[in-house]
DNA sequence: AATTTTAGGGTGTGCGCACACGCAAAGGTA
DNA sequence: TACCTTTGCGTGTGCGCACACCCTAAAATT
């Protein structure tokens, strides 16, 4: 039961008062040189740890987090990471953490400089967001500087020396882990179909990315390299127009036997297509959706890679708690695990979605 | 910033003091029934949340955790979930979380026993221990139920009416999921060899699982269901009997194509027959082992089934210590993901069992 | 009727730390 | 010499809660 070191016991022990330890602990001066050294050296040779859970209550404020998401229900795949954020944060709002949240929408630039704005106008003690446009991304990183506020980029990297941490999913390397599952899922050969549902207004990195570790990994195995044939789609919420694209891809292409859906939206595809003879295609993609796990148990989608939409907002509220109250360091990049979800293993990773 | 209610709060408005409402927060009697309800419709209108953190300090009292686990160093293996809980102590050491270790033989059910009851007698507020050895697992929780012992399982459930949580893989669903692998690894037909390298004396339940799961997966998938060739080996660290036994195998079913090691030694068959021609047969194992890691970046292992060693055991002290200072109820069961691991994704997973 | 018991409730202290404030001595200025 | 400023350090209070202890009046016992 070993009683715990206070500052108490550290005072006593270098013959000064309690308030002058804690001045040198908190570096807050009016300590003359040689006793501040003296009560460092007592501090390590009784290994003194100060107790966080008092720490923590005698400090008695809040720490503000601004959250700058898009907006919810504005798209399924971005409702996670908020989700996650919120769960974290009744998990640690006993230590007084509160979120700012502010939302944008989704396919403007300019609302989203706007919002950003805002919220940093607020002055929060951090700030949280996925830098979806590049040129307005590093506007506000610039401001956040200046304010002096750390932040934390979710989704997409950036690079600007603010950045305290990038949370996320390594997108190159994604884009190999898809070459190795469709290396296994067709036999003999064949061409994949790489096919990205998204807008021009929203920044590709991360697309360019993954067909990059995709074409990578078949580089690196010419033995069994497959063809690859690309698609650039905006008109992603249009089931006809998909349907017939598709038809014509098939015609064009009668030897592809597999599709890469670059991000969360390979269900709008399999819906446009489930009727069609050429349905049984090995279909890849990204993100435990209720519609993509739908169509996973189903078996007209083969593998979901997961990049763990939720638990990357979970994290960053997460590691905020840490570095503020437990004075941690961040590191710079954490790429979160690329789960291989098929039908047989998925129930595992919905609940850690969803719970926790 | 709205100020959180505090116990004083509710003492006021309820027009009492506060001993009073802390008398009924904690049950503790010697208050009238309709000033009970009176504080606690107050509680409710004010929606009180008590500061779990004021709380911790004043209740000034260490946790101990006993833990029961197999010597370390004896067995890879085992080395994870102890090295977890570790890990998990240090996260939580200020809430006053201690563990209290004590180990035993992995192959001694008489040495479990002894040390279970040893590290009973010394009365920790919980108990967490792997029940390898059923008899004797039960016998204990038993006397864990007597002393009222809350006790958590980790690896291996066991059904006995005490048991507060159990931590660890379904392992039935890991057979089926090495189904669906094998499924892919196998082009056309072929044999698969399960081969379950362990001794008799230990608990084979899990083993006995995962192949009820495999064959079930099988089962459903008539058009591709493989023929299954078993072998138990306990010489598994004998290379040149497993180097003999293979050789023997694959010429009597020259039509074996993958190879399934039940449990973490998939490195001990691949190190005794490396150097064989039928080497490149597909090889499915479990956890991240340094050893299996090894051959699965050489591509001599290509699938392994990580069931999270080291997460089973750091998820067990974060689960007690949600459960004594959060008063959070813990799920009976609580399956961990079951994360399929390539060369091409297993940094990640190797940096959450290390790290975090 | 006198005494003990008990129900019902209030008060005070401490958990370990953060921080404002007080206070003396040393140094500086008029 | 009288008066201010700075340096260096100690003291005291509060964070919100847990719990031991004290107090009063009513009920039970003798």
């Amino acid at each position: 039961m070993s009683k715990r070191v206070t500052i108490k016991d550290v005072a006593e022990q270098a013959g000064v008062s309690v308030g002058t330890v804690d001045r040198v602990i908190h570096n807050r001066g009016r300590v003359s040189q040689d006793v501040k050294e003296k009560i460092l050296q007592v501090m390590q040779e009784l290994d003194f740890e100060p107790n966080l859970i008092a720490s923590t209550l005698a400090f008695n404020r809040s720490i503000n987090i601004g959250v700058l998401m898009p907006t919810l229900h504005s798209d399924p795949y971005w409702d996670q990471p908020l989700l996650g954020m919120r769960r974290a944060q009744r998990a640690v709002k006993h230590y007084g953490v509160i979120l700012c949240e502010q939302t944008f929408d989704l396919f403007s630039p300019q609302d989203f400089q706007n919002k950003a704005t805002q919220i940093i106008a607020q002055k929060p003690d951090a700030l949280v967001f996925p830098p979806i446009f590049l040129k307005e991304s590093l506007t506000i990183l610039d401001l956040c500087a200046q304010a002096q506020i750390p932040t934390i980029l979710i989704n997409t990297d950036v690079e600007h020396p603010h950045v305290l941490s990038y949370i996320g999913q390594d997108s190159y390397q994604s884009g190999v882990l898809a070459g190795k599952l469709l290396h296994y899922a067709i036999d003999g050969d064949g061409a994949v179909l790489l096919i990205n549902l998204d807008k021009e207004t929203t920044n590709a990195k991360h697309l360019l990315d993954k067909e990059s570790g995709l074409r990578h990994y078949f580089d690196q195995n010419r033995a069994r390299a497959l063809p690859i044939v690309r698609r650039d789609v905006e008109e992603f919420d249009n089931p006809g127009y998909l349907k017939k694209l598709m038809q014509g891809l098939i015609q064009q292409y009668p030897n592809i036997k597999a599709v890469f859906v670059s991000n969360s939206r390979a269900y709008k595809l399999v819906e446009a297509i489930k009727e069609e003879a050429f349905a049984d295609l090995c279909m890849l993609g990204f993100d435990l959706l209720p519609s993509n796990l739908h169509f996973l148990h189903e078996g007209k989608i083969d593998f979901l890679i997961n990049q763990n939409a939720g638990y990357q907002g979970y994290s960053a509220i997460k590691n905020l708690t840490d570095y503020f109250i437990f004075k941690k360091q961040l590191p710079r990049v954490q790429h979160l695990p690329l789960d291989i979800v098929v039908a047989e293993n998925a129930a595992y990773y919905l609940q850690r979605e969803l719970g926790n």
